[in-house]
Formats: structure tokens, sequence, C-alpha cells
DNA sequence: TCCTAACCGAGACGGTACGTCCCGTCTTTCA
DNA sequence: TGAAAGACGGGACGTACCGTCTCGGTTAGGA
């Protein structure tokens, strides 16, 4: 959101705010704040409307000012809690995976995490999910950026699709909470980064 | 629920018939397929009991003297719809691991799986997920069991979790449905299959 | 609504009772009652759906099973409050006159019927107004039939509205409540009476 | 409240203008405007203060700091509306009468009236109704005190409330309104001044 | 001519009630 | 006892207003 870009001399043409009571930054931070918190503690069923409202000490009808649904509001729960932070990339792609792999592995561990996830991914697949995944996951196309110019990548395959490393490794931990209930160990984690990238190589 | 009970000796004894009229059979096939029917066309939101049940031409209490919530009855559906029929095992794992991924990718790609999966993901998330996830996928297991057992793997890496290239794979393309929308392409999952079954070999 | 006529040979023919659980006759009443009570003591405002059901222990969803709207309860209930019992007609009709106007000042000098008369307008002034006054002042047409029939009617003008009398006895007692705040006195309605009556006389 | 003050010689001293800017007399008016004809055209439910603002080209902030309440907007609109203007009277009473009754038939026959009078009732009834009505019909009042003064009255009762004759024939009108839907005919209106005029007459 | 208080448009905000929809239970009748 | 039908308690949803508030901008007078 860069909106208050405010260019230098234009100032007062650009930036015409709108007519009437702006309004307050503060209360969208604390209702998606109750949001998350309700989410994490009492889960996806008693995160009602009337619960967040209560929570952020605001008015049921000052969410729908907001979202226009329920669902809207649990979409937008879900991105502001679970959106990854962007790390620094080495340049080596293996301890880049690594790391991104220990991220993922701790962010999904979280009970707040399983509460959620279910409503993220029914946001996902009905409306169009590579914006919205991107958002949480900025990651996932960095990496993939990274395999295709990193030198390292020399020494890889470079017929499968970049986002694959990304995929199997996100979608194994995925996998392993839905199957166990649980995400995998951090040894095997690492197991799990060793054996995506030897499989990556390109073969003698 | 002493539904797989009736085996044939010890009827008189064992399952001594409730007295009153015996439940229909067939209506409990009816329900589940109009819930099936109902999440693939409607949705998870429309599919209510009111719904189904007149879907299913049954009144609702009927489907209340069957499965005790709605939720149930959906994670009921769930399974029944997604879940993955045993294919023979040819004894080759790379060769296995390919046919599982295949069929992952049509399952993936079908409308109904769309509909279901958040529901089928809090299922999973909120009770105990193990039986349930190897009851619809009990490929699995047999794989990771495969993996173990068979000549070919004394060529594998011995200290990976044997259920690795299943979670590989399955949540490599669950994380490209999630992330794009669609599910890899079928090269795209050929390579991938390479890539993990490279990855796990015994480096030199 | 002879809806209840109970022919006594085809009983089981004809009053097929509908399908599914009755609703309970004393329920209706309640919820009336409460309505009733909650417009005497509180006033139209705070005739909630919610207060209603509330002082009547039923659910919400309940009121609205038998009343599409809030207004329906509220006519309905000032139908039920207000509907003046049919009293014996003696034949005089100057005596019966007399008796509609005192029966008349007694039942609008109630709080009740200040809290519900706009209610009571505002229905029969939307909707088909004959048949529900009718059903609440029944007293009006019976009054009207006895001024054509009564023996003493000879001495009446027989040009006027049938309906006149009672017209003007109750306008002017409604109207001196709307300007004063307060129903005449009963000396006042009784004069009131004979200016009525004398003024129906036949010149010479 | 003021509103009548500023006499002419303690006008410095007694209206001391408030600072700042003048309200606008015409948003008075085209607010009033907005409302009396909403009321008409689409009833009391929909007359709500954002339609009216809407209407009058004005903000809703503007009408309260007019009327400080809807109701308050309400009651001056059916003042605004129904007010029926002072008519001259000729000094013969049963002549005024006569008049009063024909213009009171006009305006209850007016769609608007329908509309409005349910809540001007609310209002009076849960006012001090005495000044409002009298404000609304002034006639009342002067009729009365024409029929004390007015030298025909010498053949009159002198036992009964002035103000009598006006609430039978108003209230007349307004039961006839309220119990088939429309006022009474032109001839009928004659004929029951007639009745009314008739009634009063001293007897011999 | 500038100051200042009030007006005015616009819309956020806390509240409250509405009418709808669904859940899971209960009550009736019939098979 | 199964099953159909529908009443019922309960609770959340999304909408519509109400009356208050907070912005920015305007406009008449008085200093």
């Amino acid at each position: 959101m860069s909106r208050d870009a405010a260019p230098a001399i234009e100032a007062t043409v650009d930036s015409h705010r709108p007519a009437g009571r702006p309004r307050d930054q503060a209360t969208d931070a604390a209702i998606l704040q109750a949001a998350i918190e309700l989410l994490a503690e009492a889960g996806l069923r008693k995160t009602t409307i009337d619960a967040v409202a209560a929570r952020a000490g605001v008015a049921r009808a000052t969410v729908y000012l907001r979202w226009p649904t329920r669902d809207a509001l649990l979409a937008a729960a879900a991105r502001q809690a679970l959106g990854q932070p962007i790390y620094p990339l080495t340049g080596d792609f293996a301890t880049d995976l690594a790391t991104g792999a220990r991220r993922a592995r701790t962010a999904l561990a979280q009970p707040l995490f399983r509460a959620i996830f279910p409503e993220l991914a029914r946001g996902l697949l009905t409306s169009s999910p590579a914006a919205v995944y991107d958002e949480i996951a900025p990651n996932r196309q960095r990496l993939a950026a990274e395999l295709i110019a990193a030198p390292e990548a020399a020494g890889f395959r470079d017929d499968v699709d970049p986002t694959l490393p990304f995929d199997l490794i996100i979608g194994a931990t995925l996998n392993h909470l839905l199957a166990t209930g649980d995400t995998p160990s951090e040894a095997d984690t690492a197991r799990m980064v060793e054996v995506v990238v030897d499989g990556l190589r390109r073969r003698a």
C-alpha cells in the first residue's frame, strides 16, 4: 500500500482525501488482532463477528464497514496472521531453502495455524489463489527466482518448475501435519531439504 | 459403530439384531451420495442438512439417526468421496510412487476435492488425524512399508522417514493447487517423481 | 374461520391433521399475552420481537413461525386486546347506544389503548380495514342493523347511514382523547348520547 | 423555542443574534417538504432520516441541527402538512360547522393523511396533546367559542361540552375512515351536520 | 479585511432491532 | 423401532436505521 506516497510537488492535488470522517486505522488493526486471537484461542467456530467486535471494543456494524462478510474478515485475519516475513536470501540456494523449511515448520506448528488453515484453504480454493498465496508466502516466488539466477544453479536440473523445491518442502510439511497432527521433527526437516536439493542435482 | 459386524457363523449370537424395524442400508448411501453431489455442485456452505435430506428424499431426523452432527456427515462424505482405492504395488518403488503421484494429481484436480478439502482439513486438524488420514489415503502407509522392504531400497538412504516420499509428492501437488489454483501438469508431475527418487538415492 | 367444523361422520377424512409435530396452541396465547403486556407496560417502541419472545419464554424463531413480521404480531395483539365483547342488545336503540358509549369510554381510557392505537390505526389504514375493524368492534354493524330493524326506528330519520350513530359516539370519544389526552366524563358521555339520539329523530 | 420572539423595541437586547453563520431558512422548508412528500409517497416506514436528507439535498447532520429526533421531525411534518387553515367564521354556527365538516372530509381523504395519522396519533397520545392538537386544528377551540357566544346559541342546550359538536363531526369522519377505509360521502357529511345541529337544539 | 463561530456535506461509529437461515432436539403420526 | 414431517430453543448472519461524532470546507457577520 504505497498509498501515502506523498509526491513532493503535487501533494495537494494527489492526496485529495475522501470527504467525511476518515476511518480510524487503529480500528482496522484492533479488529484483525481480535480475530486472530479468537481464532487461536477459541477456534474457527467461535470466532463470531459478534465476538470479534466485542473483543475489539467495536460495534458490529463497524466490522461490516471494512469486510463485507465473516469469510472476508477471516481470510484477512489469516493473511495477517500467517504472512511470512521476507527473510534475506544469502544467495546460496540450499541454505535459503533450509531456512525456509525451518520457518515453515515453526509457523505450521502453531495452534493458530491449525485453527486458520481450513478457512485459508477455503479462501484460496474459491477465489483467485495466486495473488493471495504470494501475499502470504512471498518467499515462494523469491526462491523460484533465486533458483533460476543463482550461480549454483549450474549444477541443477533446469527442466523443472522453479517453484518445485518450495512446493515440495512446504507441501511435505503440510501433508505431514495433516496426516499425523504434527510437523516433522527438526532433524527430519533437515534431511528432507537434503533429499530435495540432491534430487535437483544434474545426474552424471 | 458395529458397522462391520455380521460375520456369517456367529450371527445369531453376536449380532442379536436390535428390536424394531431395521435401518434401510440404501438410505445411508442415498444420504452420502446427496451430500457428495451437493458439495461438488454448491459448495460447503450450501451443503446443509436440510438440503442433503431434501435431495436424498429423506427426513432431516433420519440423517441424525446416522450421523450425530453436520460435521460428522461431511467428514463421512469426504472420506467416501476422496477415499483412494488401494492399487496393487508392483514391488518397484519408483514405479509405485509415480502411480500414486498420477492418481493424486487426478483426484486433486476434481472440483469435488476443492469443495471438500477445507472441511476435510478441519476434521484432520481438530480430531485425531492419523486414523482418518490413513482411511482416506491408505497408500501412504503401504508405500512407506514398501520403501523399507523393497529390494531396491538398498540403494536408498535409510535415515529418512519412510513416509517422506509420499508426503513430498502429495504435499507438493496440494501446495501447487493452493498456490496456483491448479494441479501441476502431467509432465511436471513425472519430473517431480524423478527428483524425489533421485534425492533418496545414497550418495557416493 | 370455521376451520374446526368437525363433521360427525367423516371426521377421519376431513380432519386429516397436517403431518409433523402440531403447533402448541398455548404458545400462540403466551406470545400474544406477552405482547399485550409489553405494549401496556413499556409502549410500542420497546415491544420488540426479542422482548416479546423473552417474556413469553419462547424462541424468536417461534414467533416468526406464527406472524411474518413485527407489524403483523402487533396488529394481532391489538385485535386481541381491544376486541370488544358483543353485548346483548335490549332492542331499545337509545339504551343500546348508551351502553356502547359507556363501554367505549372505558376501553379507550385504558393505557393499553393509548399504546396500541397508533399501531392499530396504521394497520387499519394500510390494509383492507372493513374486515379488521368489524373484528375489533362488531357492535358497529350490530347497532346499525338494530337501527334499521328496531320498532322505535319509526321515529328516526331513515335517510342517514345506519352506522352514523356509532361513528358519532365512538368518533367523538376518540377525538376527545386525541385532543385532550382523556376520554370525556361519564356525564358528558351521557349527554352526548342524548344529543345524537335527539338529532336522529324525525322533525315535525 | 423563542422562535416567535422578536418584539420591535427590545430587539437589540433580546434577540442578540447568535454569532456565526445563520441557518438557512430555505433548508428548513426543504427538509419538511421532503418529509411530507416521502410520507405521502412511501409511507411512514420508508420515511427515514437518510431518505429525507437525500431528497432534500442535505446532509443528515443538518437535519439533526433542526429536530432532535426522527419523531420530532415527523411530528413537525405532520403539523405542517395537516394544519388546517383558520377559516373566517360567519357567525352562524350551523353554517360554520358544516364548513368545518367539509374541510375535514377533504383533508382526511388525502393519502397523505392516511400515511401520517398513525404517527400523529402516537405523538398526541404520548406527549401533552392539547397544545399540539389545537395547533393542527385551531378551529376546534374557535367553534367552541362561537357555540358559546353566538346569538343562535339561545336555542341550543347549554349543558354540553362546547367542543362536543366539533368532536362529533371530526370524530365520526375519522371513525368512518378507520372502519371503511374512506371518508363519508358529501351528502352523508351534510346529513351528519344536520343530525348534530338538531341534536343540540333545546327540546320543548 | 480579517477572525471566528456556526453551518453544512460527508461519512465513520456505537448501538439496536429486524428478518433469515441453520443447527440439533423433540413431538406427533404412520408403517 | 424406523421414518416423515414439522415445531421448537438457540444462535449467528447480514442489513437497515438511529443518533452522535469527527473531518474538511464554507459563509455570514463583528472586530
